[in-house]
DNA sequence: TGTACATCAGTGAACGCGCGTTCACTGATGTAC
DNA sequence: TGTACATCAGTGAACGCGCGTTCACTGATGTAC
């Protein structure tokens, strides 16, 4: 089976940056690289000389601002992962009960998830790339989400709502774990009979604020 | 960056099968393509090339038997499932408590996961190869999987150790996806500063299994 | 019993493709004197 | 004010690679007559 790939270039030509504007290239291959991930949803639609053709610039340009595909991968993830911590910290705002807050965390990242499935394939369910045992550049900023959570575990643990002896930052990881699944298998498996997304999602969330008042 | 691929044939070569016995091909090919996954640990290692290679015989070989690519890793998808399948019935043979017998289910499925990641990538991690609205053959293998499954909690529903007003195949739907979830993590992020596996998912089961006795 | 023929289980060589990456270069713009 | 030079922001052409797949073929084995 042959992928039909469209891989006529696309015409567009980006107008040289004035000098001491170099980086401005970065923003665009990044931005464009987003594009490609959420318009195609495949990650293997995002090469070298497709991000090049959608910037309007030639492919050895990318390499004037990343030193392979890799990384250029990795700042992706990162701006994901920084937009997620964003949203996350955003759905608490006005949010008082503490317990809703986790709720309402959860069911921002599942959206998230949802609404940009390539980038969240890229971050959470990629083979890692390299195969460093120190942490990734993007993992690091995953952990910055996962801290918005246990913040609102240890409210929620001040507060009365959870057993206080729990260390939140586990419980955090169990949390994350039960929306990763969910998200991850309607990502993965979009065909299967889910039946009521929504109400799928309400369930997992009950159980896992399952003994909270 | 390079990825080092032995290419170089491994010498080995199949003697031809005598007549009549040229499925026995295929299965050779089945087998090889799940050793490669298992060996390599890199779906994309498991390329036509490689697979006969390692079967000892030469490329369009393959095609006498699968046609196509994608037919040949749903294949191993199936196999797999099916293995799992057995694994799960055999998890809860000798459990006579029936929350008991959920929680090996459990237990059994993520071992599974973690002593085949590769072959839990492909089975649940990849990106839908065709674009079928109707389920593919490997979803109907494992929806048996899931069979088990919620047998076990229309058990531990008519035994009262369950609210038994609740769907067993919603119910199930919400385990699986959180025995996913714990799975998938580890094996997207091995090197994310999980602590203690075995207590991370002891806390996944018990948040699962939370309101029976 | 001998022989023409069909079938089976493959093979060797090639196809075209897109990929990541490198290399030597170009041409506009600023700066030093 | 004029001019040589450095720097910057790129480009065009090519590299070698492995991939899925196709095609025409081969040679051993069985079968019909």
């Amino acid at each position: 089976v042959i992928v039909a790939r469209s891989s006529q270039p696309s015409g567009h030509t980006r107008p040289r940056s004035p000098r001491g504007h170099g980086d401005d290239l970065r923003a665009d291959i990044l931005a464009a690289a987003g594009e490609l991930l959420a318009e195609t949803g495949d990650q293997d639609a995002v090469s070298i000389r497709a991000v090049a053709d959608r910037v309007g610039v030639s492919a050895p340009s990318i390499y004037l601002h990343f030193p392979d595909k890799e990384t250029l991968l990795t700042a992706v993830c990162v701006e994901a992962f920084t937009e997620l911590d964003v949203r996350l910290a955003a759905a608490t705002e006005r949010v008082d009960d503490c317990v809703e807050a986790i709720a309402a965390q959860g069911r921002t990242y599942v959206e998230f998830a949802l609404e940009r499935p390539e980038h969240y394939r890229l971050m959470l369910m990629r083979r890692p790339g390299r195969e460093l045992d120190a942490p990734t550049e993007a993992e690091l900023t995953a952990v910055a989400g996962l801290g918005r959570v246990i913040e609102r575990i240890s409210a929620a643990q001040a507060a009365g709502r959870l057993p206080p002896d729990e260390d939140p930052a586990r419980v955090a990881l169990v949390l994350w774990s039960a929306v990763h699944g969910i998200a991850s298998l309607l990502i993965a498996k979009p065909h299967f009979p889910w039946g009521d997304r929504e109400d799928l999602f309400r369930r997992v969330l009950q159980m896992c604020l399952h003994d909270f008042d």
